[in-house]
DNA sequence: CGCTTTTGTGCAATCGTTTGCCATGAGTTG
DNA sequence: CAACTCATGGCAAACGATTGCACAAAAGCG
């Protein structure tokens, strides 16, 4: 009677509208409260009349509207997560963790590129207030106020970016950019470049924080060069920054060291012979570049679970959980960096 | 008296929870569906009026709830996206050319990573029947009637996939390996594998047999291998089982390609001295890995825009547009397809 | 100045669920 | 056997929007 490849589509076709919950009760001989009562709440109707309901509903291949429910209800089971840009691998990881944690717990995810603009991320938060449940901000662009004041009005978790009274998780890549350094001095170098990221990055500030005050006791020359953008473009102009002006660098991130390698192929420099790179993220690519690409590694799946996790436990209301998750990185050393030069 | 920065967050925080539009029809003095006419008909409601209103609604930050709307419209305003491999660069572009056409039209964008599962995929176009005003499909693991049957019940467009009766967007891959096979010919090659993807993957039947086709007229022998799964893991044994058996091979896409050039680096395989590759798709990585790639590229942001417009097309009843998009891909040569040994 | 037409607004039904409360009847207890 | 508890299921009121219909006021017309 029923065909196996797809689930009964002989029923629904016949009325031509999905079912609702009333089509279902109407074929059990119940009412839609009991309908309703039979597949949400166990034990709250007999096992005879549970059985019959169910067995009407698969019948009519009925599926609950999500948004009849979440009227009623007020929660959306939906997660929205705000990247700045989709395409920069290092969101990969991210998004997978964060779907991977969500369809578990039975949430649906929105995902939303803001395009690295404060505006559409406010803009999008904004509207998001009514369909989601809550928001997970990945290197926001928003400053501290504007994010501090949303999160009062719905639960926000962010992704590397603190602010006081905003569940975080944070990936230590300060204390990464920190071992790169001393890594690179051990291989003998002394003057080092920080070949920073987007002006405004919570992280690209942080990090070199962190390296001005290792290279402080570590009698290290340490430069400073950019803002750049994130992308592999950029790396040419970064790469022409940096050759002569150091011996090794320490890299924004993976992406924008890419675009460095290749220009640095084209003018003939090599690496690491030459020049020193080292990289942030480990992202896809940094394993088979040439050199494959010494980088300061992040658990950035771990990050996406964990941030779900959290956010999960602000709308549960149990706020139970911490509200700050520091992960550790660390640096995973490949081929793109060396020996300082013995010139 | 309203704050600069954060769009008017007092008086919504004195409510305490959202404003809906019985408050704004409140403050503003008039009845609800006045309130909803001024702010979606616009030429219904009197200029005067309608100033009103919207200034009321700013005042309270309205947001109008799309549950709500959803719930008496049957829209939701809503298309998800189904991919099989959310880690996987190809879907990148994809998703982020779908998402760029979605918020033009206004729609938001559920992106749900199916783990290559056809269980999982049925399952989930079926809980969206509800949540979701269309679904795209790319590379779909389900069987022709299955896609047939569903396609009948809500919208659907796939991508690169072709089932009679679903509107689809291909990307012509089986053409570019064709020209992949004359570049490696007219570079001298005459055995030449096939490094085959899933063995349930529709493009990946469809490029052998364009391949056996071309290889016919052009005096090759062809070989064929596999099938692998997409992951660059996997080229290692792809690549062991390449090396002797042809002097240039075409992949069924870069990330396998990827784990294949690592492999016949650590063997000493030299590429394309020893050995030409060719990928497919262009992927992010493919242009700075060692040597870089040759590859079949495919306009795949193209292809989510594309998509979109179908699927909307679709949605919108118009039904007056294209039903089937082939997109033309071509052969981007780099350094890891050279002439074929002397030997 | 009455008549019709136009314009602007409000009333109330509706979408598909959930859930508080009540009614029924069976089972338990003294 | 009366009085109670308890399990079960139904009624109807929400939830927050949209929209067909009715109606009042304003405008057009001879």
């Amino acid at each position: 009677m029923t065909d196996a490849t797809v689930p009964t589509p002989a029923s629904t076709a016949a009325s031509g509208r999905p079912a609702t919950i009333g089509d279902v009760a109407r074929l059990a001989g119940v009412a839609t409260s009991t309908v309703s009562r039979a597949l949400t709440t166990p034990g709250r109707v007999s096992e005879a009349t549970r059985q019959r309901v169910v067995a009407a509903a698969a019948e009519l291949s009925y599926v609950p509207s999500t948004h009849a429910r979440s009227l009623v209800s007020g929660a959306t089971r939906t997660v929205a997560l705000l990247v700045p840009d989709i395409a920069n691998p290092f969101y990969f990881g991210l998004i997978r963790g964060a779907q991977r944690q969500l369809r578990a717990a039975g949430y649906a995810q929105l995902l939303v590129d803001t395009e690295e603009s404060a505006e559409i991320e406010a803009e999008t938060i904004d509207l998001m207030r009514k369909s989601a449940d809550g928001v997970i901000l990945a290197a926001s662009r928003l400053d501290e106020r504007q994010l501090a004041a949303l999160a009062q009005r719905q639960p926000i978790v962010t992704v590397n970016r603190d602010v006081p009274g905003v569940p975080s998780v944070i990936l230590d890549t300060p204390d990464g950019a920190r071992q790169a350094l001393l890594h690179l001095r051990s291989l003998g170098h002394h003057r080092i470049a920080y070949v920073g990221g987007p002006a405004d990055s919570w992280s690209n500030a942080r990090r070199w924080q962190a390296l001005e005050a290792a290279a402080g006791e570590l009698d290290v020359e340490l430069h400073r060069s950019g803002p750049w953008m994130p992308h592999a473009d950029a790396g040419a102009t970064a790469a022409d920054a940096v050759v002569g002006a150091a011996t090794a660098c320490i890299v924004f991130n993976d992406v924008l060291a890419f675009g460095m390698l290749r220009r640095l192929r084209e003018r003939g420099v090599r690496v690491p012979e030459d020049l020193s790179i080292v990289g942030c993220d480990d992202v896809f690519g940094a394993d088979f570049c040439e050199p494959p690409l010494t980088t300061v590694a992040a658990p950035i799946e771990e990050a996406g679970r964990v941030a779900v996790t959290m956010l999960l436990d602000t709308i549960g209301g149990t706020g139970s959980g911490r509200t700050r998750a520091i992960l550790p990185t660390y640096l995973r050393a490949r081929r793109s960096s060396g020996p300082a030069p013995t010139a």
